[in-house]
DNA sequence: TATGAATGAGCGTTCATTCAT
DNA sequence: TATGAATGAACGCTCATTCAT
């Protein structure tokens, strides 16, 4: 995602892939046959290891799947502080980019979200738990802009929550049908949600 | 849904269900854990059963499963008709009813929603590519309803397939996070959206 | 064991067996492998089931062994105390009877006593934790007798502890190397320890 | 065991170890789980090396276990023989002698001659028919002192078969309870024995 | 010599499903 | 109609062992 460890990493940029290549092809399987429905012999094999070999990288099919969502939730919240940095103190150009984000996030890491919203329900309680508070944290940041907007007197917004709760199954929703293989690119779609979410604010 | 089968039911009735105890239990329990997270003893239990009188009533786990979608699809598919009957020739009318319809049907059918979008990955393939072409045909009523609105000059759209897609999943999301026991009322929440799929047509 | 489950059984009577087919086979072969070195699948085919109907019986490999444990505990307790009840209060009677009691359940339980004693290793802490305090309770009951034996002058020991070992761990030594196919009955055995106690008394 | 491999090694000279730290580290392990309860990653972090350091030492964990009773074997067979040598012609010596030998084996080498005896079992047939074949010779030695002590008037015996296999488990049985933590030494022990061989033989 | 990484085979256990009763 | 008992197949995982380095 980066250079170097640490120099700030470009939101935007998603040339890189935080994810080995076992963790890749185990994202696909677990998206395409779901965690329970995914066996860690199918796991080995659209890998190219054998079963003890998962087992030498990873303690559990569970540490797996763990090791997967915390990417996920990781490189969410770190672009989305990211465009929350670049944009300064105006709610509007707030709003602008981390939309700009999600939508980004959501086709060019289709997959990886996908199973972050789909599998929450099949983490171990601990981890599950984690995981739902770093979610709720993360909704929180779209409310926030659009308080803060309201409050800044930019936008025009009934319900902030519910907006943003529109605004981001909204933008999840791109995972679900966005194809690389389609007319439009991750950029094009940002706009195009970018406009969507300035008619409604204003 | 109504009173009689022949008789046209209204669409923004929810006070019966679709679902027989057994795959209503069922439902709660695959949206839960899974399909291949569930097994035949939880659904018999959770059904107040033993496996055996499951066996007696469904062919088999698949079965089950099929049937729940099979009601999904066809219990939406039916408002959704009904919704469009209702809003006649104008396409104002038709979205304001097809969002509202959409919206209805995710808060009350949260559950059965829900198994629909998941599980379309468990289906049998026969049976999976049936509910990919009736989820499709389903999507495909927005986006016609959006050219139909372009076409007659009363929406101003740039790209109908997708602003239909941005709307769809902002409704289908509802099934994500709304509970009856929060404040909103799934008639609140239609409320809300008409107001959103305006703005966004405007 | 006995006609009845109330009637107080005779500790002399090995007509019956205490142990289920299941139980019996199971013994077999955990005394001929070792508890680790016996698959389910052993279990099952030395019993004549299918894995899963060994599972339909038992919770686990463990819970099979526990079962197995129990009852030789169990079974060797209810003798000995039928021993000694029957004793009365001479000590010397006592002795004789308890050395024919052990001598007998180690010959005529073979296996049950050799795995009783080889396999506590194999126990989950807990049940080993019950299994080494009921052991030790059992070797308590010959230490004592010894010492009234010392306290009523009709005993001639040095250190009744250490003889009791010795007296014990060459009665338990009896399942090592008894045969039903050899010269010797289980009476005959009894008689000659009955004399080897004797001689080490007096 | 001797200062040197010629020089006649002292049967009551336990200073040495007749075991390499990996194979005396291994006797710990498999007397604590039992050999097929034993994986070589335990042997290995018993030993302190990794797992292929094991295998540069011995090509498996069967020859691992036979290099232990192959010198459970020698160092017991040895030391009897020099105590048989010591004895010389008088049958109560022999007897003496050879109690004594047992006691202080059983004693010293507490977890070599309990996996020897318990593990038999976890042995490759060849390997198992060759200690099964020394067990009995050395055991054969008893009956021989024994009958010879009968033939020569000064035992009064009934059945020295019988007697033999009350001495050796009540000898062997040592190991099973001897801590070197508690009051009696090897010794102790030993001359007890001899006082209980010269009873049972008088 | 020593080891990190790998694997075929098999472990204890559970699955969806069946059938005699 | 309902179920206690059963099972072939497969599950997640670990075994003893090997080999490139």
């Amino acid at each position: 995602m980066s250079a170097t460890e640490d120099s700030p990493p470009d939101w935007r940029d998603f040339s890189g892939d935080p994810l080995s290549p076992l963790l890749r092809s185990a994202t696909q399987t677990f998206v395409a046959r779901g965690y329970h429905g995914t066996t860690t012999r199918m796991l080995a094999a659209a890998a190219g290891m054998s079963v003890p070999g998962l087992y030498h990288h990873f303690a559990s099919k569970q540490a797996l799947i763990v090791a997967i969502m915390d990417a996920a939730m990781i490189e969410l919240r770190e672009r989305s502080l990211g465009a929350l940095t670049e944009a300064g103190d105006d709610a509007g150009a707030q709003l602008d980019l981390h939309i700009e984000c999600l939508a980004l996030f959501h086709a060019h890491r289709r997959e990886l979200a996908l199973l972050a919203s789909t599998e929450l329900r099949s983490l171990d309680p601990t981890e599950r738990d984690h995981h739902i508070a770093a979610r709720d944290a993360q909704e929180r940041m779209l409310v926030d802009i659009l308080q803060r907007g309201v409050d800044q007197g930019v936008f025009t917004v009934d319900d902030a929550r519910q907006l943003a709760r529109a605004l981001a199954t909204m933008s999840t929703g791109i995972s679900q049908w966005y194809s690389p293989a389609g007319p439009l690119t991750p950029a094009d779609i940002a706009a195009s949600y970018i406009a969507y979410a300035r008619r409604l604010t204003s």
